[in-house]
DNA sequence: GTATACTGACCAGATAGTCAGTCGGTAATG
DNA sequence: CATTACCGACTGACTATCTGGTCAGTATAC
Protein backbone atom coordinates (compact mmCIF):
# COMPACT_ATOMS: atom_id res chain seq x y z
CA UNK A 1 0.00 0.00 0.00
CA UNK A 2 3.01 2.26 -0.21
CA UNK A 3 2.06 5.24 -2.66
CA UNK A 4 3.75 3.89 -5.46
CA UNK A 5 1.34 1.01 -6.11
CA UNK A 6 -0.09 3.00 -8.99
CA UNK A 7 2.84 1.78 -11.15
CA UNK A 8 3.15 -1.96 -9.69
CA UNK A 9 -0.53 -2.15 -10.72
CA UNK A 10 0.47 -0.46 -14.46
CA UNK A 11 3.52 -2.97 -14.36
CA UNK A 12 0.38 -5.85 -13.58
CA UNK A 13 -1.41 -4.62 -16.47
CA UNK A 14 1.04 -4.51 -18.98
CA UNK A 15 2.28 -7.79 -18.22
CA UNK A 16 -0.86 -8.74 -18.86
CA UNK A 17 -1.41 -7.09 -22.02
CA UNK A 18 1.84 -8.46 -23.56
CA UNK A 19 1.68 -12.28 -22.09
CA UNK A 20 -1.67 -12.19 -23.90
CA UNK A 21 -0.39 -10.49 -26.87
CA UNK A 22 3.37 -12.17 -27.56
CA UNK A 23 2.48 -15.60 -25.40
CA UNK A 24 4.42 -16.74 -22.15
CA UNK A 25 7.47 -18.09 -24.75
CA UNK A 26 8.01 -14.83 -26.21
CA UNK A 27 7.54 -13.00 -23.38
CA UNK A 28 10.26 -10.27 -23.38
CA UNK A 29 11.37 -7.63 -20.48
CA UNK A 30 10.82 -4.81 -23.28
CA UNK A 31 7.69 -6.20 -24.37
CA UNK A 32 6.27 -5.41 -21.01
CA UNK A 33 7.82 -2.12 -20.77
CA UNK A 34 5.99 -1.37 -24.59
CA UNK A 35 3.01 -2.01 -23.11
CA UNK A 36 2.87 1.11 -20.61
CA UNK A 37 4.27 4.42 -20.67
CA UNK A 38 7.17 3.93 -18.20
CA UNK A 39 10.25 2.52 -19.12
CA UNK A 40 11.56 -1.45 -18.65
CA UNK A 41 13.90 0.02 -16.17
CA UNK A 42 11.05 0.56 -14.22
CA UNK A 43 10.46 -2.60 -14.35
CA UNK A 44 13.52 -3.93 -12.71
CA UNK A 45 13.20 -1.18 -9.81
CA UNK A 46 10.21 -2.32 -8.53
CA UNK A 47 10.98 -6.28 -9.34
CA UNK A 48 14.39 -7.62 -8.72
CA UNK A 49 14.26 -10.05 -11.52
CA UNK A 50 11.56 -11.68 -14.50
CA UNK A 51 11.03 -14.72 -12.26
CA UNK A 52 10.19 -12.18 -9.18
CA UNK A 53 7.81 -10.14 -11.54
CA UNK A 54 6.14 -13.61 -13.31
CA UNK A 55 5.95 -14.52 -9.46
CA UNK A 56 3.71 -11.42 -8.62
CA UNK A 57 1.71 -11.95 -11.86
CA UNK A 58 0.67 -15.47 -10.98
CA UNK A 59 -0.44 -13.99 -7.81
CA UNK A 60 -2.51 -10.81 -9.24
CA UNK A 61 -3.76 -13.41 -12.15
CA UNK A 62 -4.87 -16.34 -9.52
CA UNK A 63 -6.72 -13.64 -7.34
CA UNK A 64 -8.26 -12.23 -9.88
CA UNK A 65 -9.78 -15.31 -10.66
CA UNK A 66 -11.20 -16.73 -7.75
CA UNK A 67 -12.88 -13.45 -7.27
CA UNK A 68 -14.72 -14.05 -10.79
CA UNK A 69 -15.59 -17.41 -10.32
CA UNK A 70 -16.81 -17.12 -6.78
CA UNK A 71 -18.38 -13.65 -6.88
CA UNK A 72 -21.38 -15.41 -8.19
CA UNK A 73 -23.44 -15.64 -5.32
CA UNK A 74 -26.71 -17.51 -7.09
CA UNK A 75 -28.98 -19.61 -4.50
CA UNK A 76 -30.78 -21.85 -7.23
CA UNK A 77 -28.28 -24.93 -7.54
CA UNK A 78 -28.56 -25.89 -11.39
CA UNK A 79 -28.15 -21.69 -12.16
CA UNK A 80 -24.67 -22.15 -10.09
CA UNK A 81 -23.73 -24.84 -11.72
CA UNK A 82 -24.57 -22.78 -15.50
CA UNK A 83 -22.93 -19.88 -13.89
CA UNK A 84 -20.20 -21.08 -13.32
CA UNK A 85 -19.95 -23.00 -16.40
CA UNK A 86 -19.99 -19.84 -18.64
CA UNK A 87 -17.93 -17.60 -16.33
CA UNK A 88 -15.09 -20.83 -17.30
CA UNK A 89 -15.83 -21.99 -20.45
CA UNK A 90 -17.39 -18.50 -22.02
CA UNK A 91 -15.62 -16.02 -19.72
CA UNK A 92 -17.76 -13.42 -17.57
CA UNK A 93 -19.21 -9.97 -18.24
CA UNK A 94 -15.69 -8.68 -19.20
CA UNK A 95 -16.06 -8.61 -22.87
CA UNK A 96 -14.02 -10.06 -25.09
CA UNK A 97 -10.82 -9.60 -22.79
CA UNK A 98 -11.82 -13.04 -21.37
CA UNK A 99 -10.42 -14.91 -24.33
CA UNK A 100 -7.13 -12.89 -23.56
CA UNK A 101 -7.75 -14.19 -19.87
CA UNK A 102 -8.03 -17.50 -20.81
CA UNK A 103 -4.97 -17.64 -23.09
CA UNK A 104 -2.88 -15.98 -20.52
CA UNK A 105 -3.86 -18.35 -17.90
CA UNK A 106 -3.10 -21.50 -20.53
CA UNK A 107 0.31 -20.26 -21.08
CA UNK A 108 1.01 -20.12 -17.46
CA UNK A 109 -0.38 -23.41 -16.72
CA UNK A 110 1.69 -24.85 -19.58
CA UNK A 111 4.55 -23.91 -17.70
CA UNK A 112 3.44 -25.49 -14.34
CA UNK A 113 5.36 -28.45 -15.24
CA UNK A 114 8.39 -26.95 -14.92
CA UNK A 115 7.87 -24.30 -12.35
CA UNK A 116 6.88 -25.91 -8.57
CA UNK A 117 5.91 -22.72 -7.17
CA UNK A 118 3.18 -22.53 -9.49
CA UNK A 119 2.08 -25.69 -10.03
CA UNK A 120 1.33 -26.17 -5.87
CA UNK A 121 -0.60 -22.33 -6.75
CA UNK A 122 -2.47 -23.86 -9.85
CA UNK A 123 -3.14 -27.20 -7.36
CA UNK A 124 -4.54 -25.18 -3.99
CA UNK A 125 -6.66 -23.25 -6.54
CA UNK A 126 -8.48 -26.35 -8.69
CA UNK A 127 -8.71 -28.10 -5.33
CA UNK A 128 -10.64 -24.80 -3.65
CA UNK A 129 -13.10 -24.87 -7.19
CA UNK A 130 -13.93 -28.71 -7.06
CA UNK A 131 -15.18 -27.97 -3.32
CA UNK A 132 -17.17 -25.08 -4.71
CA UNK A 133 -18.35 -27.42 -7.50
CA UNK A 134 -19.25 -30.39 -4.65
CA UNK A 135 -21.07 -28.25 -2.71
CA UNK A 136 -23.39 -27.12 -5.19
CA UNK A 137 -24.30 -30.80 -5.59
CA UNK A 138 -24.63 -31.40 -1.98
CA UNK A 139 -27.00 -28.30 -1.48
CA UNK A 140 -29.09 -29.88 -4.86
CA UNK A 141 -29.09 -33.00 -3.14
CA UNK A 142 -30.40 -31.99 0.28
CA UNK A 143 -33.24 -29.83 -1.59
CA UNK A 144 -33.73 -32.62 -3.15
CA UNK A 145 -32.95 -31.22 -6.25
CA UNK A 146 -30.53 -32.97 -7.45
CA UNK A 147 -30.51 -36.70 -7.92
CA UNK A 148 -28.66 -38.59 -4.98
CA UNK A 149 -26.95 -41.66 -6.05
CA UNK A 150 -24.30 -39.33 -7.79
CA UNK A 151 -21.17 -38.70 -6.29
CA UNK A 152 -20.54 -35.27 -5.46
CA UNK A 153 -17.01 -35.17 -5.94
CA UNK A 154 -16.96 -37.48 -8.69
CA UNK A 155 -18.97 -35.14 -10.00
CA UNK A 156 -17.10 -32.54 -9.16
CA UNK A 157 -13.85 -33.67 -10.70
CA UNK A 158 -16.10 -34.46 -13.98
CA UNK A 159 -17.36 -31.01 -14.32
CA UNK A 160 -14.46 -29.44 -13.95
CA UNK A 161 -12.72 -31.15 -16.17
CA UNK A 162 -15.12 -30.59 -19.08
CA UNK A 163 -15.15 -27.36 -18.45
CA UNK A 164 -11.51 -26.57 -18.09
CA UNK A 165 -11.42 -28.73 -21.45
CA UNK A 166 -13.78 -26.72 -23.07
CA UNK A 167 -12.33 -23.45 -22.28
CA UNK A 168 -8.67 -24.77 -23.43
CA UNK A 169 -10.00 -25.77 -26.67
CA UNK A 170 -11.78 -22.01 -27.12
CA UNK A 171 -8.66 -20.51 -26.58
CA UNK A 172 -6.54 -23.63 -29.01
CA UNK A 173 -8.60 -23.48 -31.43
CA UNK A 174 -10.23 -19.96 -31.81
CA UNK A 175 -13.43 -19.73 -33.98
CA UNK A 176 -12.57 -23.98 -34.63
CA UNK A 177 -13.66 -24.71 -30.75
CA UNK A 178 -17.05 -26.56 -30.65
CA UNK A 179 -17.72 -24.34 -27.73
CA UNK A 180 -21.37 -24.11 -28.05
CA UNK A 181 -22.15 -27.97 -28.68
CA UNK A 182 -20.19 -28.52 -25.21
CA UNK A 183 -21.92 -25.82 -23.45
CA UNK A 184 -25.21 -27.84 -24.48
CA UNK A 185 -24.13 -30.98 -23.91
CA UNK A 186 -22.93 -29.56 -20.31
CA UNK A 187 -26.46 -28.37 -19.63
CA UNK A 188 -28.51 -31.04 -21.06
CA UNK A 189 -26.09 -34.36 -20.47
CA UNK A 190 -24.50 -33.30 -17.17
CA UNK A 191 -26.88 -31.23 -15.50
CA UNK A 192 -30.25 -31.94 -16.26
CA UNK A 193 -29.53 -35.60 -16.97
CA UNK A 194 -27.34 -36.64 -14.24
CA UNK A 195 -28.38 -34.28 -11.79
CA UNK A 196 -31.95 -33.27 -12.25
CA UNK A 197 -33.13 -36.71 -13.25
CA UNK A 198 -34.70 -35.51 -16.79
CA UNK A 199 -35.12 -37.98 -19.44
CA UNK A 200 -34.76 -35.39 -21.94
CA UNK A 201 -35.81 -37.17 -25.70
CA UNK A 202 -36.39 -35.27 -29.45
CA UNK B 1 12.36 -41.99 -47.67
CA UNK B 2 15.11 -40.66 -48.65
CA UNK B 3 18.61 -42.54 -46.68
CA UNK B 4 19.00 -39.61 -44.65
CA UNK B 5 15.69 -40.31 -43.12
CA UNK B 6 17.29 -41.57 -39.82
CA UNK B 7 19.04 -38.16 -38.83
CA UNK B 8 15.70 -36.35 -39.07
CA UNK B 9 13.96 -39.26 -36.87
CA UNK B 10 16.82 -38.80 -34.65
CA UNK B 11 16.24 -34.90 -34.53
CA UNK B 12 12.62 -35.62 -34.18
CA UNK B 13 13.34 -37.68 -31.20
CA UNK B 14 15.81 -35.40 -30.17
CA UNK B 15 13.13 -32.66 -30.13
CA UNK B 16 10.67 -34.35 -28.58
CA UNK B 17 12.92 -35.15 -25.44
CA UNK B 18 14.80 -31.70 -25.35
CA UNK B 19 10.89 -30.28 -25.25
CA UNK B 20 9.98 -32.63 -22.41
CA UNK B 21 13.10 -31.42 -20.36
CA UNK B 22 12.96 -27.85 -21.08
CA UNK B 23 9.39 -26.98 -22.02
CA UNK B 24 8.67 -25.00 -25.05
CA UNK B 25 9.30 -21.44 -23.56
CA UNK B 26 12.83 -22.72 -22.53
CA UNK B 27 13.29 -24.90 -26.36
CA UNK B 28 16.93 -23.67 -27.84
CA UNK B 29 18.49 -25.09 -31.28
CA UNK B 30 21.48 -26.33 -28.67
CA UNK B 31 19.13 -28.20 -26.32
CA UNK B 32 17.83 -30.23 -29.36
CA UNK B 33 21.59 -30.48 -30.62
CA UNK B 34 22.25 -31.90 -26.68
CA UNK B 35 19.76 -34.53 -26.95
CA UNK B 36 21.33 -36.27 -29.89
CA UNK B 37 25.14 -36.95 -31.39
CA UNK B 38 25.12 -35.23 -34.31
CA UNK B 39 25.29 -31.18 -34.30
CA UNK B 40 23.46 -28.11 -34.42
CA UNK B 41 24.05 -27.21 -37.75
CA UNK B 42 22.80 -30.49 -39.23
CA UNK B 43 19.23 -29.36 -37.47
CA UNK B 44 19.88 -26.91 -39.68
CA UNK B 45 21.24 -28.64 -42.72
CA UNK B 46 18.11 -29.99 -42.65
CA UNK B 47 15.28 -27.64 -41.61
CA UNK B 48 15.56 -23.58 -42.96
CA UNK B 49 14.43 -22.71 -39.71
CA UNK B 50 13.23 -23.23 -35.58
CA UNK B 51 9.51 -22.66 -36.92
CA UNK B 52 10.04 -25.25 -39.84
CA UNK B 53 11.33 -27.80 -37.55
CA UNK B 54 8.99 -27.16 -35.01
CA UNK B 55 6.09 -27.17 -37.71
CA UNK B 56 7.74 -30.81 -38.96
CA UNK B 57 7.40 -32.13 -35.32
CA UNK B 58 4.16 -31.01 -34.83
CA UNK B 59 3.15 -32.98 -37.43
CA UNK B 60 5.18 -35.84 -36.18
CA UNK B 61 3.97 -35.73 -33.47
CA UNK B 62 0.16 -35.51 -34.46
CA UNK B 63 0.64 -38.66 -36.27
CA UNK B 64 2.11 -40.79 -33.83
CA UNK B 65 -1.25 -39.29 -32.01
CA UNK B 66 -3.75 -40.36 -33.84
CA UNK B 67 -1.57 -43.79 -34.64
CA UNK B 68 -2.23 -44.11 -30.76
CA UNK B 69 -5.96 -43.32 -30.07
CA UNK B 70 -7.25 -45.20 -33.25
CA UNK B 71 -5.11 -48.32 -33.55
CA UNK B 72 -6.99 -49.25 -30.82
CA UNK B 73 -9.38 -51.58 -33.08
CA UNK B 74 -11.97 -52.61 -30.29
CA UNK B 75 -15.35 -53.88 -31.10
CA UNK B 76 -17.12 -53.31 -27.89
CA UNK B 77 -18.70 -49.33 -27.83
CA UNK B 78 -18.23 -49.65 -24.42
CA UNK B 79 -14.79 -50.74 -24.26
CA UNK B 80 -13.89 -48.59 -27.09
CA UNK B 81 -14.56 -45.27 -25.45
CA UNK B 82 -13.25 -46.71 -21.98
CA UNK B 83 -9.80 -47.35 -24.01
CA UNK B 84 -9.76 -44.00 -25.76
CA UNK B 85 -10.42 -42.04 -22.21
CA UNK B 86 -7.83 -44.35 -20.48
CA UNK B 87 -5.01 -43.83 -23.35
CA UNK B 88 -5.93 -39.60 -23.39
CA UNK B 89 -5.73 -39.39 -19.41
CA UNK B 90 -3.61 -41.82 -18.12
CA UNK B 91 -1.70 -42.78 -21.17
CA UNK B 92 -0.63 -45.68 -23.49
CA UNK B 93 1.08 -48.72 -22.32
CA UNK B 94 4.30 -46.53 -23.40
CA UNK B 95 4.92 -46.85 -19.79
CA UNK B 96 6.51 -43.70 -18.14
CA UNK B 97 7.00 -41.25 -21.37
CA UNK B 98 3.68 -40.77 -21.84
CA UNK B 99 3.22 -38.17 -19.27
CA UNK B 100 5.83 -36.43 -20.91
CA UNK B 101 4.38 -36.70 -24.11
CA UNK B 102 1.26 -35.01 -22.72
CA UNK B 103 3.51 -32.54 -21.49
CA UNK B 104 4.94 -31.57 -24.53
CA UNK B 105 1.03 -31.44 -26.02
CA UNK B 106 0.22 -29.13 -23.37
CA UNK B 107 3.35 -26.72 -24.62
CA UNK B 108 2.19 -26.66 -27.96
CA UNK B 109 -1.52 -26.38 -27.59
CA UNK B 110 -0.37 -23.22 -25.96
CA UNK B 111 1.30 -22.15 -28.22
CA UNK B 112 -1.23 -22.16 -31.03
CA UNK B 113 -3.25 -18.73 -30.23
CA UNK B 114 -0.13 -17.22 -31.63
CA UNK B 115 0.75 -19.57 -34.58
CA UNK B 116 -2.54 -19.85 -36.98
CA UNK B 117 -0.69 -23.31 -38.94
CA UNK B 118 -0.24 -24.99 -35.27
CA UNK B 119 -4.00 -23.95 -34.64
CA UNK B 120 -5.44 -25.29 -37.90
CA UNK B 121 -3.36 -28.49 -37.38
CA UNK B 122 -5.00 -29.33 -33.82
CA UNK B 123 -8.46 -27.70 -35.50
CA UNK B 124 -8.18 -30.61 -37.34
CA UNK B 125 -6.94 -33.13 -35.33
CA UNK B 126 -9.92 -32.19 -32.93
CA UNK B 127 -12.40 -32.55 -35.28
CA UNK B 128 -11.18 -36.39 -36.60
CA UNK B 129 -11.24 -37.30 -32.49
CA UNK B 130 -14.58 -35.91 -32.22
CA UNK B 131 -15.92 -38.02 -35.35
CA UNK B 132 -14.16 -41.15 -33.98
CA UNK B 133 -15.98 -40.71 -30.79
CA UNK B 134 -19.50 -40.17 -32.49
CA UNK B 135 -19.12 -42.46 -34.56
CA UNK B 136 -18.40 -45.18 -31.66
CA UNK B 137 -21.71 -43.51 -29.91
CA UNK B 138 -23.49 -44.42 -33.23
CA UNK B 139 -22.46 -47.21 -33.53
CA UNK B 140 -23.69 -48.21 -29.70
CA UNK B 141 -27.13 -47.17 -30.56
CA UNK B 142 -27.30 -49.13 -33.61
CA UNK B 143 -26.49 -52.23 -31.97
CA UNK B 144 -29.05 -51.16 -29.04
CA UNK B 145 -26.75 -50.72 -26.19
CA UNK B 146 -26.86 -47.11 -26.35
CA UNK B 147 -29.65 -45.02 -25.21
CA UNK B 148 -30.65 -43.63 -28.66
CA UNK B 149 -32.14 -39.99 -27.09
CA UNK B 150 -28.25 -39.03 -26.61
CA UNK B 151 -26.81 -36.59 -29.48
CA UNK B 152 -23.68 -38.29 -30.73
CA UNK B 153 -22.03 -34.89 -31.52
CA UNK B 154 -22.83 -33.18 -28.23
CA UNK B 155 -21.69 -36.40 -26.21
CA UNK B 156 -18.21 -36.23 -28.35
CA UNK B 157 -17.82 -32.75 -27.72
CA UNK B 158 -18.47 -33.18 -24.06
CA UNK B 159 -16.61 -36.84 -24.03
CA UNK B 160 -13.52 -35.24 -25.41
CA UNK B 161 -13.10 -31.66 -23.31
CA UNK B 162 -13.62 -33.74 -20.26
CA UNK B 163 -11.19 -36.67 -21.16
CA UNK B 164 -8.80 -33.52 -22.63
CA UNK B 165 -9.49 -31.32 -19.71
CA UNK B 166 -8.43 -34.25 -17.45
CA UNK B 167 -5.09 -34.72 -19.44
CA UNK B 168 -4.43 -30.98 -19.14
CA UNK B 169 -5.03 -31.54 -14.92
CA UNK B 170 -2.58 -34.49 -14.45
CA UNK B 171 0.65 -32.92 -16.84
CA UNK B 172 -0.48 -29.32 -14.83
CA UNK B 173 -1.05 -30.56 -11.67
CA UNK B 174 1.06 -33.67 -11.23
CA UNK B 175 0.37 -35.49 -8.21
CA UNK B 176 -2.48 -33.78 -7.19
CA UNK B 177 -4.24 -34.12 -9.75
CA UNK B 178 -7.70 -36.01 -9.16
CA UNK B 179 -6.77 -38.22 -12.18
CA UNK B 180 -8.31 -41.25 -10.54
CA UNK B 181 -11.64 -39.35 -9.58
CA UNK B 182 -12.22 -37.96 -13.15
CA UNK B 183 -12.01 -41.62 -14.78
CA UNK B 184 -14.41 -43.40 -12.69
CA UNK B 185 -16.55 -40.34 -13.09
CA UNK B 186 -16.24 -40.75 -16.81
CA UNK B 187 -16.49 -44.67 -16.70
CA UNK B 188 -19.44 -44.39 -14.62
CA UNK B 189 -21.34 -40.93 -15.25
CA UNK B 190 -20.71 -40.27 -19.15
CA UNK B 191 -20.50 -44.05 -19.94
CA UNK B 192 -22.84 -46.24 -17.53
CA UNK B 193 -25.18 -44.02 -16.86
CA UNK B 194 -25.90 -41.81 -20.03
CA UNK B 195 -25.05 -43.81 -22.60
CA UNK B 196 -26.01 -47.64 -21.23
CA UNK B 197 -28.80 -46.05 -19.41
CA UNK B 198 -27.73 -48.09 -15.96
CA UNK B 199 -28.79 -46.21 -12.45
CA UNK B 200 -25.71 -46.46 -10.10
CA UNK B 201 -26.75 -46.75 -6.29
CA UNK B 202 -24.50 -47.10 -3.75
C1' DG C 1 19.35 18.18 0.96
C1' DT C 2 17.85 13.94 0.34
C1' DA C 3 14.77 10.25 -0.57
C1' DT C 4 11.95 8.30 -4.03
C1' DA C 5 10.49 7.45 -8.76
C1' DC C 6 12.28 7.05 -12.93
C1' DT C 7 15.34 6.98 -17.31
C1' DG C 8 18.73 6.00 -21.26
C1' DA C 9 22.91 4.12 -22.27
C1' DC C 10 25.26 0.31 -21.63
C1' DC C 11 26.95 -4.78 -20.79
C1' DA C 12 27.60 -9.82 -20.71
C1' DG C 13 25.62 -13.85 -22.06
C1' DA C 14 22.70 -16.46 -24.93
C1' DT C 15 20.44 -17.54 -29.33
C1' DA C 16 19.22 -18.44 -34.19
C1' DG C 17 21.31 -18.72 -38.18
C1' DT C 18 25.59 -18.69 -41.63
C1' DC C 19 29.57 -20.33 -43.90
C1' DA C 20 33.74 -22.34 -45.37
C1' DG C 21 35.38 -26.50 -45.32
C1' DT C 22 36.05 -31.84 -43.96
C1' DC C 23 34.90 -36.58 -44.73
C1' DG C 24 33.24 -40.90 -46.80
C1' DG C 25 31.29 -42.85 -50.49
C1' DT C 26 30.31 -43.45 -55.45
C1' DA C 27 30.14 -42.79 -60.24
C1' DA C 28 32.67 -41.75 -64.33
C1' DT C 29 37.09 -42.01 -66.85
C1' DG C 30 41.44 -43.90 -68.40
C1' DC D 1 42.47 -51.30 -61.00
C1' DA D 2 43.63 -46.51 -60.15
C1' DT D 3 42.48 -41.77 -60.47
C1' DT D 4 39.63 -38.05 -60.62
C1' DA D 5 35.45 -35.52 -59.96
C1' DC D 6 31.64 -34.98 -57.45
C1' DC D 7 28.00 -35.03 -53.91
C1' DG D 8 25.44 -35.27 -49.72
C1' DA D 9 26.05 -35.50 -44.80
C1' DC D 10 28.07 -33.23 -41.39
C1' DT D 11 30.93 -29.94 -38.40
C1' DG D 12 33.09 -25.99 -35.68
C1' DA D 13 33.83 -21.43 -35.65
C1' DC D 14 31.75 -17.28 -36.44
C1' DT D 15 28.18 -13.27 -36.40
C1' DA D 16 24.21 -10.27 -35.81
C1' DT D 17 20.79 -9.77 -32.82
C1' DC D 18 18.23 -10.08 -28.72
C1' DT D 19 17.57 -10.46 -23.66
C1' DG D 20 17.84 -9.82 -18.77
C1' DG D 21 19.98 -6.94 -15.92
C1' DT D 22 23.06 -2.82 -14.21
C1' DC D 23 24.23 1.78 -13.24
C1' DA D 24 25.12 6.55 -13.19
C1' DG D 25 22.45 10.20 -13.37
C1' DT D 26 17.95 13.30 -13.70
C1' DA D 27 13.68 15.15 -11.87
C1' DT D 28 10.38 15.93 -8.52
C1' DA D 29 8.47 16.23 -3.89
C1' DC D 30 9.05 17.17 0.86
Amino acid sequence: MAPDDSSREAIMSATFDALCEHGYANLTMQSIADEFDKSKSLIHYHYDSKDDLLAAFMDHLLENFVEMVTGCGGQDPVEELRRMADIVVVGADDGNDANDFHTALLGLRAQAPYDEKLRDQLARNDARIRELIADIVRDGQEQGQFDESVDPEEFAALFRSAIEGAQAHGVVLGDAAPTDEVMAAVDDLLVDRLLVGEEGGE
